[in-house]
DNA sequence: AAGTGGTCTAGACCACTCT
DNA sequence: GAGTGGTCTAGACCACTTG
């Protein structure tokens, strides 16, 4: 047992309304905005918290579980808990579907991760015919059965997102679409080449807590929340001809549009 | 103590790796997800659960601490634990900021939301001259002071969003825009008559764990992220005139974006 | 083997809500 | 007053990591 650094964590205030556990919450808090923590730093273990404040040991979980919960930490068993460095982030910018960028052979996502200096890896594909669901076939204008594919992408080895494309049976089956690798370009650069033409993408975000399932596939700490992105995609005709649904790691994204003022 | 309605929930599986507390935590998921507690209702109270399942209390908090982590559940002192409702969500277009939104009187969010039958207000207006945060000043192009303009919107009395503008001084002082209340139109509509056409604007996202302080301002329950939004606008000429700065509940929106295919 | 976090128990007292 | 969740204690045993 070690005591800890003087000075770094203060005493408790008695004579306070607020709850033990959350004061502590507030000093280690204040200490890791202050950098008094750095990232990838190991706070003061449980039992060095437990003798330093003179209280229980889950009075103190408490408090480190009211951090991870914030996102601040992580534990590690068996380790110690430490302070959750920010993974390097993926941007999204609002001209990534521009035709400019579907020319050469490789996918955006390879060619982008590859330029900021990360490991691209495509994984768990899955192409295959099924129902759609309610919202998916309203999305598309109402078909009963559609082609899914389905992938996972890393940076580095580290699940970042998870992205299931729904298009229509009559545009898809029979053709390179429905292939696992669908080719230079991906399946935005096949459409056209069957004559839909793109004209637009409609995206809806939101953002919320992931379920246990996402946590798993993303291999996601606690404490890190998903962006929700569903996008239609649009030919010249106003047809929809793709729907994709986008779940991601949203401390891994930053994304970005352009809004016209007109 | 009342028995808890048969076949709702399990028998605990004593052979199976996964923590007590989580294969009590599964249970209730299903339940809810299922739809046998709905939204808005009451979850046996703690003490039931630790009768059903022959724990300690404990472990019944834990499990419905990791629900609450989720979103899923939310705690009342005093009344019970809840199904959390899905609270009415606000839409934000990608055409919100088009001009010819910006001609009526009323702003932009107090039409929209009488419009969804809410009722709206905006509160705790703050507008001051200040020195930007580094992050401002680079993205307006290096004012060392700065025109700030922040506000709380509120949708049927609940906060949902905090937002901050900040303008160049010499494009906003002694003109409307520092006004508490810049007129019909809003600040976009007083720029342009200040002669700064709009071109277009820029948005960033995230999504993160609200802190303390954001908990704070929006009332946020726990297991709610928030969506941070930031916006720049340019004018034709292709200057920064306004950087705003958005946090917002991120149970309360959707965000709408149209991207280009070219 | 020693130190770390993960899980769980069996109590206790408190503050809040409802009737 | 009875029931609810909020906080806290003082233990216990376990699984994991490191030397």
């Amino acid at each position: 047992m070690v005591a800890l650094p003087s000075g770094v964590l203060g005493a408790l205030d008695s004579t306070s309304d607020r709850a033990v556990f959350r004061q502590i919450a507030d000093q280690l808090r204040e200490a890791i905005d202050k950098g008094r923590f750095k990232e990838g730093a190991k706070l003061p273990s449980e039992s060095e918290l437990v003798e330093h404040y003179g209280v229980s040991r889950m009075t103190v979980r408490n408090a480190l579980s009211v951090l991870q919960g914030e996102g601040l930490v992580h534990s590690e068993h068996g380790k110690g808990v430490f302070v959750r460095p920010r993974p390097p982030v993926r941007r999204l910018a609002s001209d990534r579907f521009a035709r400019r960028h579907r020319e050469q052979g490789k996918s955006a996502f390879t060619v982008e991760a590859e330029a900021a200096g990360s490991r691209p890896e495509v994984d768990s594909l899955e192409v295959k015919e099924e129902r759609p669901t309610q919202d998916v076939s309203a999305r598309l204008g109402g078909p009963r059965r559609v082609l899914a594919r389905r992938r996972r992408y890393l940076l580095d080895g580290r699940p970042v997102e998870f992205a299931a494309s729904f298009l229509p049976l009559d545009l898809a089956r029979n053709t390179p679409i429905a292939q696992p690798n669908p080719g230079p370009g991906g399946i935005y650069a096949r459409l056209e080449e069957l004559g839909h033409r793109l004209d637009h993408f409609e995206e809806e975000i939101r953002a919320r807590m992931p379920s246990p399932a996402e946590i798993r596939t993303l291999r996601l700490a606690s404490g890190v929340p998903v962006i929700h992105l569903i996008r239609t995609a649009f030919d010249t005709e106003g047809r929809p001809v793709e729907v994709c649904d986008t779940v991601m790691a949203a401390d891994a994204y930053v994304l970005a549009y352009q809004l016209p003022a007109t």
